[in-house]
DNA sequence: ACAAGTCCCGAGTGAGTACTCGGTTTGTTT
DNA sequence: AAACAAACCGAGTACTCACTCGGGACTTGT
């Protein structure tokens, strides 16, 4: 039983609520009840503390992704399902999607390319299902004519604004999920 | 003649490119030539530069906005406008969007409300603008009945969502706008 | 000519920062 | 129990930061 995780879990929760330069180690510290020298024994610089941290919230969601994401049904159920579990994770996950939402691209891309590489496979994580679920709604009927990436892209923009708005408490929109859902069908059909 | 402009302009650019808690005073006096204590001599505090600069920020999209911004034809017309002048304006005023976007609601929502309150009413002022739109368009028939407070919010982070790609060049999306008002029209009818 | 005021300068200040280092505690192996 | 390593500590270091201060230069009104 190290500190190493207790660590992890204050970065966890601080680079969430406040980003990254806005914690110091000292606040790590404090909240982690590690001394600052043990902090720099387990992580060699504060950078690598958001690296792993990042490179392990990556590694939670995809696999979360895989393992609830069914792709049995038409294409438009599977787009529906990406933008359910999408909103479903960003409640379960808060603090991960907190984290992502408040560091990216703001400090991380320029500070980190690993941190930024975590993000984007994220990221594209989920558009690739919206485009996958298009495609096969074009082939199955369930979706109209219209370009896959394009409407990807529409569609995520969506869901992440919406998300968010909830995230950082800019607009109540808890009660929006099923006008999402049909504004999709609206927009795919 | 004083360096007051010249040093709102190297905050415009630095704060949009690296963000306010990124940029140090010594930064802003290099790009604008005036020395530390002429910054001091016009802001009382660095976050002072902040503030009368988004309070610019906002003046000058407010104006922008009531400026361009018919109200003559359909309910729905009006949405279609609202969300064309915001795209426009992501273009044409590309460093003030980068400020906003970039700064809130990460660092600025805690360190200053004045700050927070001058985008928030740059926001209000689009979201405003689609919802008075979609109620119009329940009276002309140009929308179908909805709820207008939600449909415009999903409405609205679509449009930034979109802007947040293009802006930090995460996603090509300069050739989703016809698909982006096509979107709009689908929801809404 | 002179006083007042604004603009400007940049070395200096103190608080905070990430990170280091020498030494102590704790746990494991033999 | 002895030896070794990993975990831990916190005072110390070098550096950056926002901000101050005392004084110089230029403009304006009398």
């Amino acid at each position: 039983m190290s500190y190493r995780t207790d660590i992890l879990n204050a970065a966890t929760k601080l680079f969430a609520e406040r980003g990254f330069k806005d914690t110091s180690i000292v606040d790590l510290s404090r909240l982690s009840g590690a001394a600052e020298g043990t902090i720099f024994h387990h992580f060699k610089t504060k950078e690598e503390i958001l690296v792993q941290l990042l490179r392990k919230v990556k590694d939670d969601i995809l696999h979360e992704v895989s393992s609830k994401i069914q792709r049995n049904g038409t294409g438009l159920m599977l787009v529906e399902r990406t933008v359910e579990l999408f909103l479903m994770l960003s409640e379960t996950m808060e603090y991960e999607f907190l984290l992502l939402f408040r560091n990216y691209p703001y400090q991380l891309a320029s500070i980190n390319p690993e941190c930024r590489q975590s993000i984007e496979e994220i990221y594209n994580c989920f558009l690739d299902l919206l485009i996958e679920g298009i495609e096969k709604g074009q082939s199955d009927g369930t979706v109209r004519i219209c370009k896959p990436f394009r409407m990807g892209i529409i569609i995520f923009s969506m869901v992440i604004g919406i998300v968010r708005f909830k995230i950082f408490h800019l607009y109540p929109v808890e009660s929006c999920y099923s006008d999402i859902l049909e504004s999709c069908r609206r927009m795919l059909r």
